[in-house]
DNA sequence: CTTTACGTTTACGTTAACGTCAAGCATCCA
DNA sequence: TGGATGCTTGACGTTAACGTAAACGTAAAG
């Protein structure tokens, strides 16, 4: 939502937006998953935090663990140099889109099946009202 | 796989089938999210437990925490006599269906981010290709 | 008849992901 | 200047989801 690409957020900030604690945002440091800049003992968020944070929030909806989460978006930084760099980036990256892929197709099974059992019970109710 | 609707397992053949270990049935039995039949003190699992373990360990690929799971699964042997149980049953599953769908577009815009770096990384492989 | 295989309960241990104090600086503001 | 506010670092507590070990029953197999 900010455009300056120099602002910057204290970690209450941070925290409100993507509505958790200053703990977790500490906690996701501890574990290294983002590592903000120190003023003094102060920690400053920049955007490349925040980014990181969007992608660890989802992580979370989306049930990951933190460990698994941290290989997701450390992906995305590793440097892609030499060759040999980038294709196992490309080899990580199917990996990632087969794991994906599996979970959309649990994902839509469950989807399925509700939609069934709701038209079962919308069957159900129609035939209560009827009689 | 099995035809027989009378057939039954034990608790081996159970977590063998689902590949998981026996404590962690026990556990699901623990917290109430399978009830198997007992001879003795051995435990009888019925078909309905397969069912029953078969949503659990899909809602566990998804991410699902086993509390939410059991709601899920138990919603779908919620008694719908009378109607209010009915439109009881009914929001619930309107609720399920917002909760998935939101899943779902974390997990499609995943996707699409996935195919995007990609396409960069296979960019960047081929220009290093022709120099 | 005792070993082996499989089952049971009880209970403490472990890991992940934070929650929850406590105690201490720094700064702003009336 | 003296709270109030906001940030910091420990460090112990908690919940979920099992792991793991002990100690015991039972039934087939050699």
């Amino acid at each position: 939502m900010e455009a300056d690409p120099s602002h910057t957020w204290t970690i209450a900030e941070i925290a409100a937006e993507f509505g958790v604690t200053h703990r977790t945002v500490r906690h996701y440091e501890e574990i290294g998953l983002i590592s903000p800049e120190r003023r003094g003992s102060t920690r400053v968020y920049h955007r490349r935090d925040r980014t990181r944070l969007a992608l660890i929030m989802r992580g979370r909806r989306l049930g990951f663990p933190l460990e698994e989460i941290r290989t997701i978006i450390d992906l995305y930084d590793v440097p892609r140099g030499r060759r040999s760099q980038l294709e196992y980036v490309l080899s990580q990256i199917e990996q990632r889109r087969c794991d994906l892929e599996q979970r959309r197709a649990d994902l839509d099974a469950a989807l399925r099946e509700l939609d069934a059992f709701e038209a079962g019970c919308q069957a159900e109710l129609a035939a209560m009202t009827v009689r």
